[in-house]
DNA sequence: TAAAATTTTTAGATTTACCTAAAAAATTAA
DNA sequence: TTAATTTTTTAGGTAAATCTAAAAATTTTA
């Protein structure tokens, strides 16, 4: 069993394990909001326990059973955040800093249960995949909106941004999960897309499409 | 804002105070599962922040901040009791544990929307008032089963002891909330009860008539 | 490829919540 | 009302997770 601290350093690693395949120490510093001096030592407690594998100056891994264990916390993570959103009403940009607190309850049947209540979702608020009981993801497939053509349409079904201020904005402009979105047309001069959503004309700069991710229904 | 382990203290002080006016230190050990000196250590710290009030070798109790504190966590313990056992389908004697840990969980927000999606019920799974956001409790009243007389009648509405132990026999006799008793003999031997409740006759323990809480609504 | 810059680690402290052992105060019993 | 017992506190220490400052390794730049 991990401690708060220690499981809030494997989703860390596990989410930065996306983009690179070793992390490092200065990256993990500064998601945790410590020192680079703290997660070297939390980094060696994590290895002396086979949750990561480590070597000196060149960055850390999650090995299969700190992989598994980080995957367990997302998962806890995503049906809170769901729970939150489609129970209690929090808007999508209001519930990631309560999940943070509630992915750290300790429990095997209350997420299994919570799971159930829910509907066994496939994706928080989000579009982000939520694995099951075993750790494995549903297969799902993106398409981000900058890479749709004139013609195409879609669902949104994503995004790759959570900041509050990216997802305040798209709810402004009508941009949530499910919603239908054909593409009208891409400026040259600046990138920009001119999307079609809810019989409304909209102009999202090329920056906002790069994060909204589709899935294709229409002929792509 | 208190740790999460000034909240335990805070909340057992709160409990224990239900019984005596002020509150020893071997007590508050017993109850957080620590050594007196511990105690000694944490009560002065709480002191130093002005939620009890302490005098050295005779014992503490909750300032006006520290017992409002408390209440606070009582009522968020309760209301994630009845979620548990309301939604997630717990069984009353499972959801202490889990709703232990789920009370220290940091958010105005949250809590007065889990409140609302509960339909803002009055009392947890045990019967146990749930205070207001206010930190105000309904008036209840309560009647030991113990303390009614034959023919007396009621409607279970509490109990006076949490026990895993206790409320499992309870479950297995049939006696839940809300179920209707009616009195129909009372042992001068051994003070057990013979009770009727859903067309069946039960008879319980003296000990066990003592933690069954019944709000009158028959001629008593 | 040597110097500069950056990243990472080590060494030694600090804070929180514990602990044990022993001393002090309060309570109970003889 | 002393003596014995119990309760509480003090003193000094430990483990977890942090920190700062300085040293070491790596990477980048010139």
């Amino acid at each position: 069993m991990q401690s708060f601290t220690e499981e809030n350093y494997l989703k860390v690693i596990y989410h930065l394990a996306e983009k690179t395949e070793t992390v490092q120490t200065n990256a993990i510093a500064e998601q945790i909001q410590t020192k680079p001096a703290s997660v070297t030592d939390m980094i060696k407690k994590l290895a002396d326990k086979g949750l990561v594998d480590y070597v000196k100056y060149q960055g850390v891994s999650l090995t299969e059973k700190g992989k598994s264990a980080a995957i367990d916390i997302v998962r806890k993570h995503r049906l809170w955040e769901v729970f939150l959103v489609d129970k209690l009403n929090f808007k999508w940009d209001e519930v990631h800093d309560v999940a943070e607190e509630l992915e750290h309850i300790k429990s095997i049947d209350l997420i299994e249960r919570l799971d159930e209540f829910l509907g066994f979702p496939k994706a928080d608020p989000h579009g982000d995949p939520i694995p099951d009981k075993h750790g494995r993801f549903a297969k799902t497939q993106f398409i981000k909106l900058i890479d749709l053509k004139v013609g195409d349409s879609g669902t949104i079904t994503g995004v790759s941004q959570h900041s509050s201020a990216f997802l305040k904005h798209l709810e402004k402009l009508g941009l949530t999960l499910g919603k239908q979105i054909h593409i009208n047309d891409v400026t040259d001069f600046d990138g920009s897309v001119e999307i079609l959503s809810s019989e409304k004309q909209i102009n999202i700069s090329r920056e906002v499409a790069k994060h909204i991710l589709i899935s294709s229904n229409g002929k792509i």
